[in-house]
DNA sequence: TAACGCATTAGGGTTTACCCTTAGTGGGCG
DNA sequence: CGCCCACTAAGGGTAAACCCTAATGCGTTA
């Protein structure tokens, strides 16, 4: 897997791209340019950690399209959008639909490095609690329906003998199940178990 | 407590000011308008319900800075700029900062009060959630050291054997703190004492 | 059809948590 | 000084959770 943060750069404008990609390089930062929004979707970025550098006028699909385009393909990549000629209302729909920054040309370029650097930190930082999330998610999915069930009650506080009248099944059916939950989701303790869950809970309800 | 939604509106302008209130009198808005920042603060709209109409471009403390003030202030309000004579750094900085919209005038009336509702319903339901966490801070204040010292272990995970251990006293003498903790904050379950705390750190963290 | 995974049940034993009562010590305060 | 509170600790009992093993029925799949 390529971990190494790339900055993406996409820009119709071939000097634009060599200027900024030269800039980036100037940090020892890794670039990979793109002529359009379109290119840029064709190599399939899903995964790769950095940035994206996007101007927002451009032929073809726009950057505000495909900033809409990442998001509908799950794809979390900060936006920092540049452009010359934009207005108000773009620089604050840009924003609302999660841009990281929006930079107007002429730019400082120490302040655009600066953004880029806390760009690929904040990428950084949510690719790792991201892994995290994504590993309980892979073990909740071992569990049965069953399991499932019972962990639900389990973490919403229900002791043992609440949970069998409530799933009509024995004392002893419910242990077993709740021990096999703590064993497929690695869980040492009961409070390891409901962290889990409420942060599961709490990111799916806002993503 | 003044729980009723109120549009606070900040405009030097005292015909936008009256225009605005107009407008969301029209659709049944209960508004206070003001002068200017200071005069906003001097009302002390802290607790208070609702959302702010704000001009960014005033004499004395502009918009951006009133923002700056009411975040100082532990006020939270969502916060809709309205301006006439924007820039995109504006724009950003706002959003960027926290604003809820930032609207460029002339505006079309409709928008604005769609605007308005979503802020309004946008800031009931932090008030919702807001109300709940402070009663849960308010329990928590009326721990001892020691029996905060406890909780956070039992939070852990870890066995009143194991917390004996550490804090080096006996198993008897864990039981009993964390018997107060429990009765303390109220909490009928284990899972309920660790989604407390859960959600009371994840929200600390972030503001 | 046989093997497998799943859900279910069960016994027995160990560990832990929870509940109630009692009680000694040290500090701060009227 | 006496009182309240925090912290400490103990005994003793109940309930719940945890661990290991074992068995049955029921679908699906190899």
């Amino acid at each position: 897997m390529s971990n190494t943060a790339t900055v993406f750069i996409v820009d119709d404008d071939e000097a634009v791209r060599n200027s900024l990609s030269f800039l980036m390089q100037s940090v020892g930062l890794q670039t990979e340019s793109f002529e359009s929004a379109s290119h840029f979707l064709d190599a399939s970025p899903a995964g790769r950690a950095g940035c994206l550098l996007l101007d927002i006028r451009m032929p073809g699909m726009s950057g505000l399209e495909l900033q809409g385009e990442l998001e509908e393909r799950d794809i979390q990549l900060p936006v920092i959008f540049i452009s010359g000629h934009a207005d108000v209302p773009m620089a604050v729909r840009a924003l609302k639909s999660g841009a990281f920054d929006f930079i107007e040309k002429p730019f400082n370029d120490q302040l655009l490095l600066d953004c880029v650097q806390r760009a690929i930190e904040s990428d950084r930082q949510q690719r790792a609690s991201g892994a995290q999330l994504d590993e309980w998610r892979d073990r909740l999915a071992t569990l049965t329906p069953r399991e499932r069930e019972v962990m639900e009650l389990v973490v919403e506080g229900a002791a043992n003998k609440v949970i069998s009248s409530t799933l009509g099944v024995s004392l002893k059916t419910v242990e077993a199940h709740r021990a096999r939950v703590m064993e497929k989701l690695k869980a040492d303790s009961l409070s390891h178990l409901v962290r889990m869950n409420v942060l599961l809970h709490s990111l799916q309800g806002e993503g």
